[in-house]
DNA sequence: GGGCTGACCGGGT
DNA sequence: GACCCGGCCAGCC
Protein backbone atom coordinates (compact mmCIF):
# COMPACT_ATOMS: atom_id res chain seq x y z
CA UNK A 1 0.00 0.00 0.00
CA UNK A 2 1.53 3.39 -0.78
CA UNK A 3 1.61 5.99 1.37
CA UNK A 4 -1.06 8.19 -0.63
CA UNK A 5 -3.58 5.02 0.06
CA UNK A 6 -2.29 5.07 3.83
CA UNK A 7 -3.36 8.54 4.45
CA UNK A 8 -6.25 8.51 2.38
CA UNK A 9 -7.74 5.75 4.55
CA UNK A 10 -6.42 7.84 7.98
CA UNK A 11 -8.45 11.03 6.59
CA UNK A 12 -11.58 8.85 6.04
CA UNK A 13 -11.50 7.35 9.43
CA UNK A 14 -11.55 10.72 11.41
CA UNK A 15 -15.05 10.79 12.48
CA UNK A 16 -17.57 12.84 12.42
CA UNK A 17 -17.48 16.31 14.62
CA UNK A 18 -13.30 15.71 15.35
CA UNK A 19 -10.07 17.02 13.40
CA UNK A 20 -6.88 15.70 13.83
CA UNK A 21 -3.33 17.43 12.70
CA UNK A 22 -0.62 16.65 9.94
CA UNK A 23 1.79 15.44 12.32
CA UNK A 24 -0.91 13.01 13.89
CA UNK A 25 -2.21 11.41 10.39
CA UNK A 26 1.83 10.90 9.53
CA UNK A 27 1.99 9.16 12.88
CA UNK A 28 -0.53 7.13 12.05
CA UNK A 29 1.36 5.82 8.74
CA UNK A 30 4.33 5.14 10.36
CA UNK A 31 6.30 7.87 9.50
CA UNK A 32 6.22 11.11 12.21
CA UNK A 33 8.28 13.28 10.14
CA UNK A 34 6.62 13.06 7.52
CA UNK A 35 3.60 15.51 8.10
CA UNK A 36 4.43 18.08 5.42
CA UNK A 37 3.63 14.64 2.81
CA UNK A 38 0.36 14.77 3.92
CA UNK A 39 0.20 18.08 2.98
CA UNK A 40 1.15 17.28 -0.11
CA UNK A 41 -1.29 14.38 -0.83
CA UNK A 42 -4.29 16.36 0.82
CA UNK A 43 -3.77 18.98 -1.84
CA UNK A 44 -3.48 16.47 -4.50
CA UNK A 45 -6.60 14.72 -3.89
CA UNK A 46 -7.80 16.66 -1.25
CA UNK A 47 -11.19 17.57 -2.68
CA UNK A 48 -12.14 13.51 -2.85
CA UNK A 49 -11.63 13.54 0.82
CA UNK A 50 -12.63 15.56 4.18
CA UNK A 51 -9.54 17.56 4.38
CA UNK A 52 -10.96 20.28 5.94
CA UNK A 53 -10.57 17.97 9.25
CA UNK A 54 -6.88 18.23 8.63
CA UNK A 55 -5.48 21.20 10.49
CA UNK A 56 -1.75 21.83 11.95
CA UNK A 57 -0.05 21.36 15.15
CA UNK A 58 -1.96 24.74 16.45
CA UNK A 59 -5.18 24.19 15.47
CA UNK A 60 -5.06 26.43 12.56
CA UNK A 61 -6.13 26.14 9.03
CA UNK A 62 -3.21 26.35 6.92
CA UNK A 63 -3.70 26.65 3.04
CA UNK A 64 -3.79 29.76 1.50
CA UNK A 65 -5.10 27.84 -1.90
CA UNK A 66 -7.51 29.28 -4.49
CA UNK A 67 -9.57 26.25 -4.77
CA UNK A 68 -9.44 25.30 -0.34
CA UNK A 69 -9.90 28.25 0.91
CA UNK A 70 -9.63 29.11 4.74
CA UNK A 71 -13.42 29.98 4.50
CA UNK A 72 -14.73 26.98 2.96
CA UNK A 73 -12.70 24.91 5.19
CA UNK A 74 -14.19 27.38 8.46
CA UNK A 75 -17.98 26.68 6.67
CA UNK A 76 -17.84 22.90 6.63
CA UNK A 77 -16.02 22.33 9.69
CA UNK A 78 -19.45 24.18 11.39
CA UNK A 79 -21.56 22.32 9.04
CA UNK A 80 -19.80 19.25 11.03
CA UNK A 81 -20.97 20.80 14.34
CA UNK A 82 -16.83 22.29 15.10
CA UNK A 83 -16.75 25.61 16.44
CA UNK A 84 -13.93 27.96 14.29
CA UNK A 85 -13.06 31.02 15.74
CA UNK A 86 -12.95 34.34 13.70
CA UNK A 87 -9.36 33.90 13.04
CA UNK A 88 -10.05 30.10 11.80
CA UNK A 89 -8.58 28.59 14.93
CA UNK A 90 -10.22 25.09 16.58
CA UNK A 91 -9.90 24.05 20.30
CA UNK A 92 -8.22 20.84 19.21
CA UNK A 93 -8.47 19.71 23.24
CA UNK A 94 -11.73 20.03 22.57
CA UNK A 95 -12.59 18.56 18.91
CA UNK A 96 -8.54 16.85 17.99
CA UNK A 97 -8.83 13.28 17.28
CA UNK A 98 -5.35 11.46 18.32
CA UNK A 99 -5.99 8.13 16.83
CA UNK A 100 -7.67 4.72 17.88
CA UNK A 101 -5.77 2.06 18.41
CA UNK A 102 -7.44 0.00 15.69
CA UNK A 103 -6.25 2.86 13.26
CA UNK A 104 -2.48 2.13 14.47
CA UNK A 105 -1.58 -0.74 12.30
CA UNK A 106 -1.21 0.59 8.91
CA UNK A 107 2.67 0.15 8.67
C1' DG B 1 19.35 9.28 -10.66
C1' DG B 2 20.17 13.76 -8.18
C1' DG B 3 18.10 17.86 -6.37
C1' DC B 4 14.35 20.99 -5.06
C1' DT B 5 9.83 21.51 -2.91
C1' DG B 6 6.20 21.58 0.55
C1' DA B 7 -1.50 22.66 3.35
C1' DC B 8 4.69 20.64 9.00
C1' DC B 9 6.82 19.34 13.84
C1' DG B 10 9.78 19.54 17.92
C1' DG B 11 12.87 21.70 20.74
C1' DG B 12 15.29 25.69 22.20
C1' DT B 13 15.27 30.79 23.27
C1' DG C 1 3.40 31.03 26.14
C1' DA C 2 4.84 32.77 21.60
C1' DC C 3 8.51 33.07 17.96
C1' DC C 4 12.62 31.15 15.35
C1' DC C 5 15.45 27.49 13.24
C1' DG C 6 16.74 23.14 11.49
C1' DG C 7 15.42 18.73 9.86
C1' DC C 8 12.35 15.30 7.91
C1' DC C 9 10.48 12.13 3.89
C1' DA C 10 7.78 11.16 -0.32
C1' DG C 11 6.77 13.33 -5.03
C1' DC C 12 7.72 15.68 -8.97
C1' DC C 13 10.81 17.95 -12.24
Amino acid sequence: MDFADKVTRIVNSIPCGRVTTYGTIATLVAVPRGARLVGGILHQKGSKLAWYRVVNRRGFISTNCWDHPKTLQKALLEQEGIEVSADFMINLEKYGWWGEEKYLGYS
